[in-house]
DNA sequence: TCTCCCGAAATCGTATACGATCTGTATGAG
DNA sequence: CTCATACAGATCGTATACGATTTCGGGAGA
């Protein structure tokens, strides 16, 4: 009677992938369907339909008969996302940059300077990253090209997936990344061109994956 | 006893969406899951899933408890289509050029003279974008980023989709078209650096975007 | 003991059924 | 004649049911 907005299925996909980015599922967790169906209250038809779109999105794997499993830590496909991520989220960043306000720009400098005290103190790798997020979220506040920017979303929501913050793993990143930061709003305040923000942005994201590659070159295996 | 290999699920999936990229279903055509489901002698469960698939790669809209539509020509999502493909088949392109095979460049070069020929004749635009698309695929043989490529993919289907071929409305645009390809071919024989590839290829696209923008002056006016 | 085969349990894939919601049309009041 | 309302048809959303497939463990035979 009342219609919510919400369907079942939106309501079971967005609790599975608010527990995939939340990290209630781990990777390589299986995602069995009548089970997630009786914890939200529901038949299994909505749900395996939200396992599917999320199929799509790369956050889960299916196996035929067999059953979803949350897509699991590959280092060839967090290079992939890392550099599919570079390459929007630099666009975009670019993009947005011109219509970034003065107020703006003072919030994401706020984000950066705590992200700065966090490293200086006492290092917490998942705070790091979610302040990371929220500064990179922050210059994309108007309006840009939408399919662009949801691309962006979903290479955020993969790498939560992943749970491969690359802070973990190689700390020393982090004081590059605050600089970085430093230096690209630097850029948009003195309005430089398209171009040039574009290339810092990425470089930006790609510094980091390099980071991480370097790091890993050494030690073969890679457990969690 | 049927290890097809191919669910009915994926069987609706790419019976809808040929159905779409080659224009048995027309923008704005309803797809009504039911009709669907018996035209493949399925029950509508299968379908609908593929209905939803195509719903988060923009191939059709839906509505709820109203039904499926494909997805009708609309100039400002034709925009948004055409500058995500230039942004990843322009970074795609840059990425392979220096893995394409002398080989390969011959067979872009027939592809592209075959399009030259085509110009200054008997000129058709379904011909000249299908052309146009395995230009750019020879490109694209060997390995890379996948996530990449699948949005190249999904970009080209989009705009089969749409069949808002530039070169129906701006005919002119195929003569540029053509020696643009000549150009780029040329740079990525001479092993040009990547950021002169990427722009080049990038550009192309958003030309052939601004020449259907501008002839298109009617509405507001686009900036880049 | 080891290997192979069979059967049960778990889980997915799809069909069918039915209630919910939307859309369009007809009807009646003003 | 116009507009609001109610009803009917079409279509979707979800639950339930059942067949299909995989996985895994245990027993028979060598």
């Amino acid at each position: 009677m009342e219609p919510n907005g919400l369907s079942k299925a939106d309501q079971a996909h967005q609790h599975v992938l608010e527990g995939i980015t939340s990290g209630h599922y781990q990777p390589g967790d299986r995602l069995v369907l009548s089970t997630i169906a009786n914890e939200l209250g529901m038949s299994v038809v909505p749900v395996r339909e939200a396992i599917r779109r999320l199929q799509t999105d790369d956050l889960v794997q299916f196996q035929r008969n067999v059953g979803a499993t949350v897509t699991g830590i590959d280092p060839v496909e967090y290079r992939y996302t890392m550099e599919t991520l570079a390459l929007t989220e630099g666009y975009s960043t670019a993009q947005c940059a011109p219509l970034v306000t003065n107020e703006t720009l003072e919030k994401a400098r706020g984000i950066n300077e705590q992200m700065r005290a966090l490293v200086a103190q006492d290092f917490a790798p998942e705070k790091f990253t979610e302040l990371n997020e929220q500064f990179h979220s922050a210059l994309f506040e108007h309006h840009q090209n939408p399919h662009i920017l949801d691309l962006v979303h979903r290479g955020w929501n993969r790498l939560a997936a992943l749970r491969s913050s690359t802070f973990s793993f190689v700390p020393s990143r982090a004081i590059s990344s605050v600089a970085e930061h430093e230096q690209l709003l630097t850029l948009i305040a003195d309005g430089a061109e398209f171009s040039v923000i574009e290339s810092a942005a990425r470089n930006h994201r790609l510094n980091t994956l390099n980071a991480y590659l370097n790091h890993h070159a050494k030690s073969t295996t890679i457990d969690f």
